[in-house]
DNA sequence: CGGAATCCTATTTGATACTG
DNA sequence: CAGTATCAAATAGGATTCCG
């Protein structure tokens, strides 16, 4: 419709602003590995591919909440972030195939004990009377 | 201000979203763990604070980039979280100074974890030709 | 089957100005 | 000093429809 979307920040703002959170990314290693698992579904997509190798569609049955079209964004992001690879198999109903790379491996050593923490968190959540329950 | 904001959401899908969030955290721990210190500052914040008890001006001083609103809701967050605790002393310029709880301390020992894994992550995707260098 | 395109809502963050 | 209030922008995710 028109040339200027919605908004009227120009691309060299928003390049920039791509430019300054990667500079902060450098500075930071733990807000780079957060921002990668940032996703609120990237750590049960991660959790599904580490029992193997697993399609799009065995994924959408594993986790029915999350919608195709956010699948599919999370799983090019994980696949651009060097987490999964993408395999397409030229058969006659496609087939594409998702799994881990060595690097999502490593990552999940780190998730054992991030989960251990939430258990602890969630635990010490729940005796406080004083927070907010949600 | 008003009970019923712009869009025509009903405060009982709002709820019910609430809990289905609370339900999956408690399904899933390292998205608990995740939602923690998913603020883009909460990292670096908690960083601070774990040189030692810090006010709030002097972590502005050191996180420049977070704008006083953004610093006050997120210290606000991690409080509610039970991460930190806020205390106010009753002096002529008011005081107040924020400290890690044990939980918190308990987390960086994931964070450098996190942190280590953040650094092979950059260095991967620095070698990478093919991917998006940001 | 495995998406892409479009549109829409919700959440998060930032900028600016003001206050006890 | 340590915020709060208000407004605006950016980001993330969902619903629906269409495509090779």
């Amino acid at each position: 419709m028109n040339e200027s979307p919605v908004s009227g920040t120009s691309p060299e703002v928003l390049e920039s602003h791509r430019k300054y959170i990667g500079q902060l990314e450098k500075e930071c290693p733990v807000r780079a590995a957060i921002n990668v698992l940032r996703g609120r579904w990237k750590p049960s997509i991660l959790c599904e591919i580490a029992k193997g190798p697993q399609r799009y569609s065995e994924m959408r049955k594993a986790l029915p909440q999350v919608s195709a079209q956010t699948m599919t964004v999370q799983l090019r992001e994980l696949e651009a972030d060097g987490l999964i690879t993408r395999e397409v198999y030229a058969e006659v109903p496609s087939r594409v195939e998702y799994q881990l790379t060595p690097l999502a491996e490593s990552l999940s050593e780190v998730m054992v004990e991030l989960e251990a923490w939430g258990e602890r968190y969630l635990t010490e959540r729940a005796q406080s009377p004083s927070e907010k329950p949600d």
